[in-house]
DNA sequence: CCTTGACCTCAAGTCGACTTGAAGTGGTAG
DNA sequence: CTACCACTTCAAGTCGACTTGAGGTCAAGG
């Protein structure tokens, strides 16, 4: 049974962050003494995966939802897949991206952007990237359309 | 020379994104007809380069600072050789988790938590997922110091 | 027993990256 | 020539993810 400031040394999270996670049903605590709350050990292995999900990329909403947004971490397979499947999208466009960073870094040619395998590397990679924001927009547009004010 | 609709359409950015984007200088309009912004072809590239740079998950004042503030898209090697040894790093964490993800779907262990394998893969990619979240703290609090007000 | 200080709540503030809206302007089709 | 409408500006709003601050509570040490 660890306290806040207990978690917060171990996770390197403020405590703040902390009381909002709480608050947005990301974490939960096991109780309280007093006022004050007290945390499970294994609280510790959820902030990694949360801490994880954010390097990764993906909202709290979305952690939340992989997580199981109910305490027990039991999770939907078929969402872990595609989960999984939109990360090797990611790492495939970032490996381009580092690739043609290192490419301009080291290319002697006048002007990068005049380099053939730069362009093809930037025309490649930006393709869905651009797929992705439009979906986006269109999420937004669709949401604020269900809930008309 | 392109007029801001027909940019618009062929970088897939709104208008608004598009203006938004010249004020704070990462882009610019080669001028104006009347009070209409005209477009050189080049800006396509930059606004491809733009996208692809906020798909890597950089910041738009870093992205600013990788193409060269002014005009100009020629590019500071050495920052081009740090910003890829960083995708290096942001790729092997996605690997990671990836993997994690992957496993955690076909792992038949009662919980997922309790399989070595799942575990490890998480202490590993989370380490210093912390350690950036602690740095990126830090930044913050010293450009309040210099701004104290 | 009383003070201290780590914890609490709740409202408001911040930052990045845009979007939205109202009100104005001017190139061009009819 | 004039009406239309795509463009313009500028201020304000939004969203996610927190942080900050004021004011309150209570367990433990002196």
């Amino acid at each position: 049974m660890l306290d806040i400031s207990e978690v917060s040394r171990r996770s390197g999270l403020p405590a703040s962050t902390l009381r909002y996670y709480e608050e947005v049903g990301l974490i939960s605590s096991a109780g309280r003494r007093g006022l004050r709350r007290i945390f499970e050990e294994a609280v510790l292995t959820r902030l990694s995966l949360i801490s994880l999900g954010q390097a990764a990329g993906f909202s709290l909403t979305e952690i939340g939802q992989m997580l199981g947004a109910t305490g027990t971490p039991s999770i939907d397979r078929e969402q872990l897949v595609r989960k999984a499947d939109e990360l090797d999208r990611k790492i495939r466009e970032l490996t381009a991206l580092r690739d043609g960073l290192r490419h301009t870094a080291s290319c002697t040619a006048p002007s990068h952007l005049e380099c053939p395998t730069f362009q093809r590397l930037m025309r490649d990679a930006t393709t869905h990237v651009v797929k992705g924001r439009a979906r986006r927009a269109q999420d937004r547009r669709a949401a604020k359309d269900k809930t008309p004010k």
